[in-house]
DNA sequence: ACCCAGTACATAGCAATACGATGTACATCG
DNA sequence: CGATGTACATCGTATTGCTATGTACTGGGT
């Protein structure tokens, strides 16, 4: 098999549990919605997230009680499911900050040795 | 629930993808074989490679040709499986480092911005 | 002689998740 | 009035990390 086609059945395995902390990581610099969300992860970070990946993923947020969620409409448009990160998530989320750094720095000691 | 408890679930989500670029970064520098790969795993990274994960994780990689592996006996202990690294594999990991560069610098800029 | 720990590889079954496909509903623009 | 965009949702599939378990050999302690 050529490469590029490993990687194309890599990345959506590498990006397992990097999504919930991206969408931690913009919902700490305050609340949105879901579609908004998927358009503002793919402009910071090229990713694109499916939406058959996104809203399940919102959903156990929320179940974890790492977000809030509120409908809110308005005069035009479809109702908006607006995301709001607890203090559980805050919490939760400093520590896969600390996750991802370390991981980082062994991975980056793997590249330099080489 | 408490975040440990919500951190210990995700670490493995975390992981998955990532073992196999760990795994090739080390056989970048050389052939070694399993049960080592596991122990200089975790004195680099302190990430604790499950051998239930390790090998099956291995012979993946056997399959779709980014390693080679061959036994080698000796007088003394088990007969030990050595992996190579293939010229596939190489290519394979040089898009991965890609891939890796690419979103270490998109999580670093949301981190920055709160 | 016996047991335990270490070395070394392997598989089966479970749980979690990213994704494609599909569906609903409303708005807007040519 | 059809196509595109906005906005949320669910179902089924594939992949993968992990626990548990198994096999087989080695070496040290008692």
């Amino acid at each position: 098999m050529e490469s590029d086609k490993i990687i194309e059945r890599w990345v959506p395995q590498f990006r397992k549990g990097l999504l919930e902390f991206i969408i931690l990581l913009r919902l700490q610099q305050g609340s949105t919605y879901g579609y908004e969300l998927a358009i503002q992860i793919k402009d910071v970070t090229s990713i694109e997230v499916a939406e058959g990946t996104l809203y399940p993923l919102l959903n156990r947020l929320k179940r974890d009680g790492l977000v809030i969620s509120e409908w809110q409409t308005a005069e035009v448009g479809s109702p908006r499911k607006y995301y709001e990160i607890t203090h559980l998530g805050l919490e939760t989320l400093a520590k896969m900050k600390n996750t991802w750094t370390k991981t980082h720095n062994s991975i980056l000691n793997m590249v330099m040795q080489s």
